[in-house]
RNA sequence: GGCACUGUGGCGGAGUGGUUACGCAGCGGUCUGCAAAACCGCGUACACCGGUUCAAUUCCGGUCGGUGCCUCCA
């Protein structure tokens, strides 16, 4: 009943076994979202394939204790000088404090999350509640000799670790000729980066904590590596982010927490591929892309959403487009339709223990939901407790979504069944509409009437 | 410029050295008061050119195309 768990690596770049320190406590990390403004579908899609893998562990027998985070201090736009805070940018802007702005947005990221039926973290862990740890880190990291300071603030040299590269297989003699940014002239290498960042006297920055005796905020990589350590200790299991993340953010908290600890920072590195929506690229900076409630103008739930995303892999890039939620939601709701199916027992069960077990080995496999779907699809008449199983392992509130008709709505049936046995098809057409009002579907079939969701 | 990924039928999307993926949409049929659903069937996909092989969409090489990262981003 249980699945082997394969992931694909990017350490190796090769799906492997997966084999955790400590099964009943499965340490994962996953890099959340900066809190600074509405967040999109290419951001929760993320979100989606990671409460997949960790359902998919959970229904493996595995414990997990998942932390994601949540950057709430602002960081500069670029790593050039002319950046802007974000979050200070979007204080501006609206009037309110940075602080104000950011607990907007995690508000609004966490009720999104819900909607979306998303297993919660042990932690939510907000960067601005690590400062201290943050120094702590930038400490050892000095003590070690791998900083050095600049007009604006402690950096990280990335020549003294050695394997710098390795994890993104990073060209850094090249790098330089193609960067499409001027960098410090105060930085050693091209790939160095802040730890800490001072804020200059005529500089107007809300967040700022007293450290080496002037203001600052840290460096947007070091929250990650602070928190890993509070939370999950040295060596975590699995690390999952944005496909982005792999030659810069990760490739320096790996640098940061490996240098600080001289240990692995995690065991298995996972990333997601990005969305594009409907042929563009999505991005923040371009203000593109839809919220979840967007889609629901639309008509479209969380779930058909999230069914939208799990239809895909998480490693391929993906063009997001109204069309193809539509499908999604087609499907999702024939799947509802089967469950409904299950109140009336118009049939048999078919389903086994061996039939979830294929399901699960699917999405075992290095998280291939698509095949686990086109398995469902083709399974015939499942049971409930079956469903209730599916349901788990995927968070598609299916049955949440299908409840049983009230006795209001039998009612209505039963009269209508009535009505057409007296061939009275005025009325009985008349009581389908009545129901179809209600959102159920009445269909004729030769045992007798079936309902619906007609949505 | 460097590095990485990718190219499957109308759309989306798995997978495989030789056998139906699957979903959505479409068409035909069964059923039916009508409608719808369900079920059955259909369309003859694997960018191009070579190579390996008894056999390649699946392996290898090349060509062409698309994308991402190197700047914030999942």
């Amino acid at each position: 009943m249980k699945s082997k768990v394969r992931i694909y690596n990017q350490l190796s770049r090769k799906v492997e076994n997966f084999v955790p320190f400590d099964t009943s406590e499965v340490k994962i990390y996953t890099c959340g979202p900066t809190v600074y403004s509405t967040p999109h579908i290419g951001n929760f899609a993320a979100y989606v394939y990671w409460d997949l893998l960790v359902r998919s562990l959970q229904a493996n027998g595995y414990g997990v204790k998942r932390v994601l985070n949540l950057t709430d201090v602002g960081h500069l736009v670029s790593d050039g000088d002319d950046g802007e805070d974000k979050l200070e940018k979007g204080a501006r802007q609206t009037g309110q404090t940075v602080w104000e702005i950011a607990e907007r947005y995690i508000g609004e990221f966490q009720k999104d999350y819900a909607a979306l039926n998303l297993v919660q973290p042990a932690v939510w862990a907000r960067a601005t509640d690590y400062i201290a740890e943050d120094e702590q880190i930038v400490d050892i990291l000095t003590e070690k000799g791998y900083t050095y300071e600049t007009t604006d603030g402690v950096y990280y040299d990335t020549s003294k670790f050695s394997k710098y590269a390795e994890f993104a297989g990073l060209n850094l003699d090249q790098l330089k000729a193609g960067a499409r940014v001027e960098f410090s002239d105060e930085k050693r290498n091209i790939s160095d980066f802040a730890l800490w960042k001072f804020i200059q006297p005529d500089e107007k920055h809300e967040m700022r904590w007293e450290y080496l005796g002037r203001p600052g905020y840290p460096g947007w990589h070091l929250e990650c590596s602070t928190i890993i350590h509070q939370e999950l200790g040295e060596t975590i299991d699995i690390h999952t982010g944005g496909i982005d993340h792999i030659p810069v953010h990760h490739t320096n908290e790996i640098a940061q927490s490996e240098a600080a600890f001289e240990r692995q920072l995690s065991k298995y590195w996972l990333h997601c591929n990005h969305l594009t929506s409907e042929g563009q690229k999505i991005s923040k900076s371009l203000g593109n892309g839809y919220s979840l409630n967007d889609l629901a103008e639309k008509g479209y739930s969380p779930l058909d959403f999230k069914m939208w995303v799990l239809q895909g892999h998480y490693q391929s890039e993906r063009d997001f487009s109204i069309t193809d939620l539509e499908a999604a939601r087609a499907r999702r709701l024939k799947w509802r339709n089967r469950i409904a199916k299950c109140y009336q027992e118009r049939s048999g069960d078919n389903s086994t223990e061996e039939e979830y077990g294929k399901i699960l080995n699917a999405v075992s496999d290095n998280l291939n939901s698509p095949l686990a779907f086109a398995i469902i699809d083709v399974l015939g008449d499942i049971s409930l407790e079956l469903w209730r199983e599916i349901d788990q392992l995927f968070g598609l509130g299916l049955i949440d979504d299908t409840p049983d008709i009230s006795d209001a709505v039998k009612e209505l049936l039963r009269q209508r069944g009535i009505a057409r046995d007296e061939r009275d098809f005025a009325k009985s057409d008349q009581l389908r509409d009545e129901l179809l009002m209600m959102g159920v579907s009445v269909l004729d079939s030769s045992e007798g009437q079936i309902w619906q969701y007609a949505r």
